[in-house]
RNA sequence: GCACCCAUAGCUCAGCUGGAUAGAGCGCUGCCCUCCGAAGGCAGAGGCCAGAGGUUCGAAUCCUCUUGGGUGCGCCA
């Protein structure tokens, strides 16, 4: 229980009073009620819009209805005073011994302060990542990679069942070119000159180590073999050396998915057909042609007759092919079967996609609702670019040579925890820049470094007391003041935070939070500058020193607990 | 041509799903180390929330249109 659940558990509880002395009418829909700390600190400790939405409909005025509240919310213990302000609102000012009692609270909680039941035991399947298994994971894809990791942590501490997925592309044509620039690599490990790698290979390095597993493993067997004879087995295993190489590369950031599915085991497995009959079922897919598509010269263009999904029907502006004229199927005929098998037994499925596949998010989620009904919740976040540069200058990527900036550079240069933090530091529907000389630097304008020196002032606070023979103390926590209890309630918002922060999927709300929180303790711990007697430390005060420093291991505490959710590291010295 | 995303201080961005006088960092101006870490803090200047309508007690936030930027658009993945 955090003070802000009890509160708006408070105000219902008048509410109901209100009721109960016929002031209101009982059926009135409360959704719109809000309990929470105003913007300006002098608007007291908590605000709530009670009166304002419930006037109208109880066929009031917001004023009356206010005053008769606060006379309500008066009786609370821990409510010092109660004022009716501007159109209606009513602000409510706390005892503090309210805020010491919560900040025990964290104390109590420790790692767990700040979980919530919000989302009661439902699951939801956070799909991403999902790199196509063809290369050693690079740039573009971290952000995502990161940003599904935190939400699926947020999710978890929110109270959901969270399953990771990642799901492998090993179907479509791109492993068949893998498997052909594998070939090469093999003939390569075998003793042949092959000269430059042809256009349409991928050409990096990364390959040249499975061919030369492949050529210890098979020998000369399929160096002229026709490809019919070694397409699939060297697609197997390329596909599978790359999803180890991915698997080390989401390592290195600390992510580690639980579940990888295979779009070549949902073929075999029939789910495509199914999904199919399904749609046809419902009148939803039929066989007709493709349209010519617009704004684009084509030469080539012949129609043919396909299988189409109406898409049409949700917006888009031509129905789309689930299945090529050969037979195969299309990329979105077989993500929609995808997500009609993860459909079955989870409450809630998330993708995490990049802002290049934008353009089907709508077709997609139209037809995955149509699938299952709209029994199931499912969204697309989509994650803007990232742009990279050093020193403003953007960094070159030359695609030609496949010689991208990896992901295994980057988290070597600047590290797991500045990657993480950085990459939730803006909404991910915008784009970011990526700076590599501006995220290391060690100053207030990097919040990674902020919040981390933050966490590490208060650890070097806890040693030097320690050197000086002075400990945390909870027995006298009255001795706080109206600074401290500012911090306290801060801290206190953390709880609200994680719950609005998984209600919008928003991970990069913590990030921002916690440099709130950072600010606010910079600003305590510099009162000690003009101070003295404000400092952490008073050798001539060993209750006050105590009480301090028991709120120092709960801001600490409360860090760290929001580090954990985005993947980061706290610092204990730097 | 169409779809989606974005537009908030000079710059980079928040804004808690509709609340009170719109915030933070950088940059600019002026302060604060005999002191637990100044790798920090305090104060000041800086805004027609792209524009125009609408919805209501109340709009940066929701709806429509306009403008300006980004991304994508063959049966690729």
């Amino acid at each position: 229980m955090t003070i802000f659940m009890n509160f708006v558990a408070h105000v219902d509880h008048a509410l109901d009073r209100l009721v109960e002395a016929g002031t209101l009418p009982g059926n009135l829909d409360r959704s719109n009620v809000t309990v929470e700390p105003p913007r300006e600190a002098t608007h007291g400790d908590l605000a709530t819009n009670a009166a304002m939405v419930l006037a109208k409909p109880a066929g009031t005025n917001p004023r009356a209805l206010a005053e008769s509240l606060a006379i309500e919310l008066q009786k609370v213990d821990g409510v010092n005073a109660v004022e009716v302000v501007g159109p209606g609102f009513l602000n409510l000012r706390l005892d503090a011994h309210v805020w010491l009692e919560e900040l025990r609270a964290i104390g109590q909680a420790g790692d767990d302060y700040g979980r919530s039941h919000m989302g009661d035991g439902k699951s939801v399947n956070i799909e991403y990542v999902s790199a196509n298994p063809t290369g050693p994971m690079h740039m573009g894809h971290c952000r995502g990679a990161v940003v599904g990791d935190a939400l699926a942590s947020l999710l978890e501490f929110a109270g959901y069942r969270v399953v990771r997925e990642y799901y492998i592309n090993d179907a479509g044509g791109q492993v068949d070119t893998l498997a052909r620039s594998v070939h090469l690599r093999y003939r390569e490990a075998l003793g042949e000159q092959i000269g430059d790698i042809p256009d349409g290979l991928y050409p990096g390095d990364y390959l040249v180590p499975v061919g030369q597993r492949l050529a210890a493993e098979f020998g000369d067997k399929y160096a002229t073999a026709p490809e019919s004879q070694w397409l699939v087995p060297f697609r197997k295993a390329a596909v599978s050396d790359m999803m180890d190489m991915i698997r080390d590369d989401l390592a290195l950031l600390g992510i580690h998915h639980n579940l990888f599915s295979s779009e070549a085991e949902l073929h075999e497995a029939g789910k495509a057909e199914a999904a199919e009959k399904d749609l046809r079922a419902r009148g939803l897919i039929y066989d007709g042609e493709l349209e010519k598509p617009k704004g684009k010269e084509i030469e080539d263009w012949e129609p043919v007759t396909l299988p189409l999904f109406r898409s049409t029907q949700f917006g888009d502006d031509q129905d789309r092919p689930i299945k090529k004229s050969d037979g195969s199927w299309t990329y979105f005929g077989a993500d929609l079967a995808y997500h009609y098998q993860k459909s079955q037994g989870v409450d809630a499925m998330i993708d995490i996609w990049g802002a290049d596949h934008a353009g089907t998010v709508k077709r997609i989620k139209a037809a995955v609702n149509a699938l299952t009904g709209g029994k199931v919740d499912f969204d697309i976040k989509i994650v803007q670019m990232v742009k990279l540069l050093r020193g403003g200058e953007p960094v070159k990527m030359s695609k030609r040579s496949g010689s991208f900036v990896t992901l295994a550079e980057v988290v070597s240069e600047v590290g797991k925890d500045v990657v993480r933090f950085t990459m939730l530091t803006r909404k991910a529907d915008a784009q970011m820049d990526f700076d590599f000389a501006r995220v290391v630097e060690a100053s207030k304008d990097n919040p990674v470094f902020y919040v981390q020196y933050a966490h590490a002032r208060i650890a070097s606070t806890l040693r030097k007391a320690e050197g000086e023979g002075l400990g945390v103390d909870a027995t006298q926590l009255n001795l706080l003041g109206d600074e401290e209890v500012a911090l306290i309630r801060e801290a206190a918002s953390f709880p609200r935070i994680v719950e609005a922060a998984a209600k919008a999927g928003e991970p990069h709300r913590i990030a921002f939070y916690l440099n709130d929180l950072a600010a606010a303790f910079h600003a305590y711990w510099n009162l000690g500058n003009d101070q003295p007697d404000k400092r952490f430390i008073l050798a001539h005060d060993p209750s006050l020193t105590g009480a301090r420093l028991f709120m120092a291991t709960n801001i600490g505490q409360v860090i760290r607990n929001g580090l954990r959710l985005m993947g980061v590291e706290a610092a204990y010295s730097m």
